[in-house]
DNA sequence: TTACATGGTAAGGGTAATTTGAAAAG
DNA sequence: CCTTTTCAAATTACCCTTACCATGTA
């Protein structure tokens, strides 16, 4: 699938000289000419006045602050668009100088000249290379950002390349990348990093490996794996050579060198081989045995004196496993979840990313290292198969109502988020509580029906509750006539994963919900005599059911006849897919129990989330490609 | 020449995600 | 007893920083 038809997405070449003025409320006007609209030729002389108001969900200091930008209607004619804007540090100027003329021109020359002005950007506009330069930084108060990039910072990246590109009529970034010379690409990685707390060394890195084709390849095969030790043999640590004689990236091809050793052992470790790790370790950080070390260890040494282990590999045994078991460690419970969970809810960080893992593992005796934590945490937090497109708050919300849930642990039936009404797109975080939707199975009786059941069975479902609703493979809404009330049909030949038992009714979940007048049903309309008839009551507000099959997105037949329906208009459970970026994507959602390895995570992902600008990041896509 | 900006490499610490394999459950 | 499921350990592809070097240029 493809991103790059994201609709709505911005148009960032509208290249005219804004003014900036305040208003009364201490709004920021936008006061922008109509000339340089490109092809359109209502030569509309009328001026677009834009108003910035912050945008108060983004304040955290370490993200970039963002005003959203709406026009403010002039006349009905008025094409009216909306903008997001990132004015990552600039707020300070911008509200120091009520008054001031910024162009966005053609050309980027204006554009950084404009920005020179100031040390605004300074990270971003920096190479540097050392710890002292960026010490020196942050303590006169800049930002600094570093480790894993974020998603609003690819955002940002994308957008700016985007804009770059247009700018100058390229089509194809690679262009610019890989064959470029120096001069010829000048002042490239300086436009790109506007608005990102890095340095440019690593928006070069960064931006390399993305377009570098040779760099996600995939999995390494056993013939690679020969070459590429003959390789070794001929040109030592030349990765350039190598890599290019194996088609992959120079990192690649070292990276993978790194994990075999020829000494190495696979599989289990020995108990001397452990015993030799923890006196290595010890000996090299001058601690003994019983310490805690996490962190300071020089694992390639280590792996040279253990001598049967690659680094990795003794890194990985350390952290996960060895130390915490000499150390005393205790075994991790059902409660070290929960208290997990409310740990890092009690934190109030906005981001995952501000999360300290080394405090938060201190003294904690089940924990096997921070390092061990975190993943930990990824592992409940990946419960939610739609958890990288909740907000963190949301997301930390349900998990935790999901842990203290007191109900028995078969047959929980999470969801996380509720629909937001329709519209507004109000902030994400808080409002929304996640809550757990109570979901009823009963025996409809109505309509035909030849069953010779109309006594209804308990429905249990494979193995957790939800998988029943991701493997409907497709299925359409057909109003009841209730209001808020539909049906949810499969198709005949589709068999639900359900199975019959015997019992009247069982409800899936039972935690406390806001009651909720809506509701769901589905009936399915199985050929398979078992199951024939189910209906599923599900009551709350704005469910979304995810069909999630194998074959990725649910027919859009089905999907059409359902947004057809006028009062599914603010109800509509399913409107994921269709919907794309129109701004209700926010917080619905569907968390499943099942395992992580049934879960493709790829349909739901980028679509849904990549706000503007339609250049869609290799990387990302790559993953979705990979995925299938 | 120095000093500095830019662009580049190798090494190695790290993360995120999948694969593997043994134990538990059917 | 055999097969399937489950779950944690092991593995691995990929990511990011640091240190250091090369070259261009004011």
């Amino acid at each position: 699938m493809n991103t790059g038809d994201v609709s709505g997405a911005v148009t960032l070449d509208s290249v005219n000289s804004v003014t900036f003025t305040q208003d009364t409320d201490g709004n920021i006007i936008l006061h922008c000419a109509q000339d340089g609209l490109g092809s359109d030729e209502e030569a509309e002389s009328m001026p677009k006045r834009l108003r910035l108001s912050k945008d108060d969900t983004d304040d955290s200091p370490d993200t970039p602050s963002s005003y959203s930008v709406f026009t403010l209607p002039i006349s009905e004619s008025d094409e009216s668009f909306e903008v997001t804007m990132t004015a990552t540090e600039m707020k300070d100027e911008l509200e120091e100088q009520t008054k001031c003329d910024v162009c966005i021109s053609q050309e980027d020359e204006n554009l950084s000249s404009s920005h020179k002005s100031s040390d605004m950007s300074a990270v971003s506009q920096a190479w540097f290379t050392t710890k002292e330069d960026k010490d020196t930084l942050v303590n006169k108060g800049h930002k600094w950002k570093q480790g894993m990039w974020s998603k609003e910072e690819i955002d940002i990246l994308m957008n700016n390349i985007d804009s770059y590109l247009k700018n100058r009529g390229i089509q194809d970034p690679t262009e610019i990348i890989f064959e470029m010379s120096k001069e010829e690409r000048k002042d490239f990685y300086r436009s790109i990093a506007w608005g990102l707390n890095r340095p440019l060394f690593a928006v070069y890195r960064r931006v390399l490996r993305m377009y570098d084709n040779r760099n996600h390849v995939g999995k390494y095969t056993q013939e690679e794996i020969e070459k590429l030790k003959d390789l070794r043999q001929k040109h030592g640590n030349d990765w350039a050579t190598i890599g290019a004689a194996l088609g992959r990236s120079a990192s690649s091809v070292k990276d993978r060198c790194r994990l075999m050793k020829d000494t190495c052992n696979t599989g289990k470790w020995t108990e001397e081989e452990e015993r030799r790790l923890a006196e290595v370790v010890h000996e090299l950080t001058g601690t003994e045995s019983g310490d805690m070390v996490t962190q300071g260890v020089s694992w390639a040494s280590v792996a040279d004196m253990v001598g049967t282990r690659s680094e990795k590999q003794c890194r990985s045994k350390w952290l996960n496993y060895l130390n915490w078991k000499q150390s005393g460690g205790t075994e991790w419970t059902k409660e070290d979840d929960l208290f997990l969970i409310r740990r890092i809810a009690e934190l109030e960080v906005k981001d995952e990313n501000e999360i300290n893992w080394d405090i938060l593992a201190e003294g904690w005796s089940s924990v096997r290292s921070p390092q061990w934590l975190r993943s930990k945490w990824w592992t409940i937090k990946r419960q939610v198969a739609n958890h990288k497109e909740l907000p963190f708050a949301v997301l930390l919300k349900g998990l935790q109502d999901v842990a203290e849930a007191p109900s028995p642990p078969v047959n929980k039936v999470v969801v996380v988020g509720s629909r937001s009404a329709n519209a507004s797109p109000s902030p994400v975080t808080a409002l929304q509580i996640p809550v757990q939707i109570p979901v009823q199975i009963t025996h409809v009786s109505s309509s035909d029906s030849a069953s010779g059941t109309p006594e209804s069975g308990t429905i249990t479902l494979n193995s957790g509750a939800l998988q029943a609703f991701e493997l409907l493979p497709s299925f359409h809404l057909q109003p009841t006539g209730t209001p808020g009330t539909y049906f949810l049909q499969t198709g005949s030949n589709q068999s639900l994963p359900l199975t019959l038992t015997a019992n009247p009714t069982v409800t899936l979940t039972a935690a406390a919900s806001p009651g909720s007048p809506d509701q769901i049903i589905l009936h399915s309309l199985s050929a398979d005599s078992l199951t024939e008839n189910v209906t599923v009551q599900m009551s709350h507000p704005g469910i979304i059911i995810q069909t999630v099959t194998s074959e990725d997105l649910p027919d859009p037949l089905n999907q059409s006849e359902l947004t057809t329906e006028q009062d599914l208009a603010n109800e509509e459970p399913e409107s994921k897919e269709k919907e794309e970026n129109s701004g209700i994507s926010d917080g619905t959602a569907l968390i499943v129990p099942s395992p992580s390895s049934f879960i493709p995570t790829s349909d739901i992902t980028t679509d849904s989330v990549l706000p503007v600008g339609s250049l869609t990041d290799p990387i990302l896509q790559n993953q979705e490609e990979g995925s299938d």
